[in-house]
DNA sequence: CCGCATGTTGTCCCAAATGACAATAGAAAA
DNA sequence: TTTTCTATTGTCATTTGGGACAACATGCGG
């Protein structure tokens, strides 16, 4: 399987044809009539695939599917599918995040290759995903006191200068850091802070430490 | 000052009227008659800035602008401007990076805004620059043997580990060890982890280490 | 030949982190 | 009420890391 699209017109038609096109060059497809209908029967996350969207469809505009996907944890990237297309429109279209724009009659070769794009494009995102979705579960399973530990550890704070943060002995950080430790499922510093890094615990903050 | 616009177009009376307009609403502007004209004149870096390019000017393609800055190492935004632009072009330029995609001709709410956005996102990128440029400085003032050590210890290895793997002692890997903090300016190893990732150093390799 | 950078290694001591066993107290849940 | 979770603190021994002195070998340019 090289990956799944999912596909959105309202035009019956025009579906079949591209199901029959991808599925001739060896894609999973799933057809929608709108992009409500899509919403509705979430596409499996997790396999990389990407969702062919006629612009004309009424019920949701192309930037607003993206967003509402966005918000449901989606990353699919979405490729735009327009008959006559104005500037502006393709502009912010994909501006707003489309991963590609084309235009009816959409010749084989272009789609295809924009779908081979997409779909790369997202399996390094989901590769990303599955790798960083487990890392926040560890986190938001810390309790508040462990994060608070947590946040000034990676910082570069010894246990002395945490206790003094916190208000309580260096034993008391010392238990509250292998807990976080072990529930971050790392078994040193420098992982911790890696991990800490990627998923944006520690946007630009390298202050002094001692 | 409110940043910093370079024009680039062939057509003087664009660039005037183009100049006027932006001198009034407060910024700086500097005028070119080509993109070669633009490149050989490489503005101040460091700047807000942002370039507003004719697509028609024909020494250089938006693109390869585009690209020949990124070598030069600037991320300065390019706003294309087009007088009959099609769709394809226009997915290309926006696509290939550039920051915004007007028509003529401009309305002045859509250039300033266009211009607006563009240099608060130089802004964003020069704070960015400005930040990792020293570390990749100090990077480079690392001898090939502390940079094994650099990549060996922001991996979590201990000394011990260290000098096994790069067949030494302990107190030998200690020196490099001291080195590579004076070196990289910081003071805890949860700094340099940090400054690890931020430049790219530790791309995915999060593995054990005991 | 000499100075300098680089890599190598040493000892002594102290600070910091880890791990082994622990215990106590309050709050929330069963 | 009893169990469970969370936060708190303790000691002791060991490992690691860091700082303070160092020394020695090599290779390169002046």
């Amino acid at each position: 399987m090289q990956g799944f699209v999912h596909i959105v017109d309202d035009d019956a038609s025009f579906r079949t044809a591209m199901e029959r096109r991808l599925k001739r060059a060896g894609y999973e497809v799933a057809t929608y009539t709108s992009a409500q209908h899509l919403l509705d029967h979430l596409p499996s996350e997790g396999v990389p695939s990407c969702v062919l969207l006629d612009v004309r469809v009424p019920d949701l505009s192309g930037p607003k599917l993206q967003s509402r996907l966005s918000e449901l944890g989606s990353t699919v990237p979405i490729i735009f599918v327009a008959d006559h297309p104005d500037i502006p429109a393709t502009v912010r279209a994909i501006k707003a995040g489309a991963d590609d724009f084309l235009t009816k009659p959409v010749s084989s070769d272009d789609l295809l290759q924009a779908i081979k794009r997409a779909i790369a494009h997202h399996g390094v995102q989901c590769a990303l995903k599955s790798k960083l979705d487990p890392v926040r579960a560890h986190i938001a399973a810390l309790t508040a006191r462990e994060r608070q530990v947590f946040e000034l550890v990676v910082r570069g704070k010894t246990n002395k200068d945490v206790a003094h943060a916190l208000g309580c002995t260096e034993r008391t950080i010392k238990a509250h850091r292998q807990r976080v430790m072990e529930k971050m499922q790392v078994q040193t510093l420098a992982e911790l802070v890696s991990l800490a890094e990627r998923i944006g615990a520690l946007a630009s903050a390298t202050e002094q430490t001692a």
